[in-house]
DNA sequence: GGTGTTGGCCAACAAGCGTTGACCAACGGC
DNA sequence: GCCGTTGGTCAACGCTTGTTGGCCAACACC
């Protein structure tokens, strides 16, 4: 019913050099993973039922309870997933804006956790930590390479993620029309620029009231 | 224990000229609807309960389901507001983008409503459908008046919003402590030209892959 | 081939939800 | 001063939720 493409990351397992060897339920938690991933992704944390979810990977509800605790543990495995920024050196500092942007495009298509991390975000407590993080440990120290001041980096990387999260918002979670309409270059091509002014930009004198 | 400012429209009331009496329990409805502004805005439509809600305002739950019929009922009357953007008749084109984004911030100061509607907006199908109607009535049709090829209103009209949600959800909603720390008059000064260039600029040949 | 372990289902639990209707107290017109 | 109307509380309903424990079948090992 579904495909079974990665190995999932057990709660709780503890890293004990070699991974875990292959049990004959991976298929089943596998499943229950994608269709977890699905379910957050669609509905957001509290409309996405256990019991939904289980029905979906065709199992029993009792049967994620035992694979993954409790229903924030399962968030907590659909979560667990590092996005890669791109390392900042070796990289035209100029045509970093349009790099980011079209990096951050494909993240969004290839993989729904960034759906469910910006869905939940929103309500959940913990996923809005979480997210947080990522703009913290990736976003920010990206810019400190890139910005002019290391200083400005925590704003400038502040003004990037609102142009990039407010991108990701439109596009894929409220799906305004003619922002599904655009094509990946007309989306490069116009928030290029801005996030790269965002990045590189002298920080301008505020217009006077 | 509550401020009572405004009058509230009920919900199914119909319009017949005369605006309705005052009634001895107008200030339980507004109580109510105040209690409610604040819970959706703060939890979100699932997580915001009518009990909550009720205990907020210091009355009995049923009230809620007498004044206003429903969950949704509250909802929708929360939600019954309408957001002035300004008319773009008389106002200098070039200064467009700053004055948009003054606005908006302006707007989402004053109101939680906005708030409101961008949080439930990502979870809730109705949410959601009413943001777009927002979007659709309101930014497309003033960017129709602004942008130099009417046919590009709604692909600039979509650009300006993601730029202007990002915002309201990195400062708002997630709460970014970078971008909470930005001042108005750096959000202005960041914002307004990339909203200007995203309403104005010649359409930009897409950069090839 | 017996036996312990694993994978899975079923039925039920307590809690919380939106919602309802019965009931009481205070007000207002005659 | 009476009585219909209004504002409000209380207790409960039916439902869904996350979660639990008991039970059965299939496998693995000696």
């Amino acid at each position: 019913m579904l495909a079974y493409m990665c190995w999932p990351t057990f709660v709780g397992m503890t890293d004990t050099g070699t991974p875990a060897p292959p049990r004959r339920s991976d298929a089943t938690r596998t499943a229950i993973l994608t269709a977890a991933r699905e379910r957050f992704a669609a509905d957001g944390y509290e409309r996405a039922t256990i019991r939904a979810i289980a029905r979906d990977a065709g199992i029993d509800p009792s049967m994620v309870m035992r694979y993954y605790g409790s229903k924030e543990g399962l968030f907590a495995a659909v979560l667990d997933v590092n996005l890669q920024l791109p390392a900042p050196e070796g990289l035209d500092p100029r045509r970093m804006g349009e790099i980011l942007v079209g990096h951050f495009l494909d993240l969004w298509e290839e993989n729904e956790v960034l759906t469910v991390m910006l869905r939940v975000g929103v309500t959940n407590p913990a996923g809005g930590e979480r997210l947080r993080g990522v703009f913290r440990d990736q976003l920010v120290s990206l810019a400190r390479h890139v910005c002019p001041d290391p200083e400005q980096a925590p704003a400038r990387a502040a003004l990037v993620a609102s142009q990039i999260l407010g991108m990701a918002l439109t596009r894929y979670i409220l799906r305004l029309p003619p922002t599904v309409a655009l094509s990946r270059e007309e989306i490069v091509a116009w928030l290029g620029p801005t996030v790269q002014r965002y990045l590189t930009a002298p920080y301008p004198a505020p217009y006077p009231r």
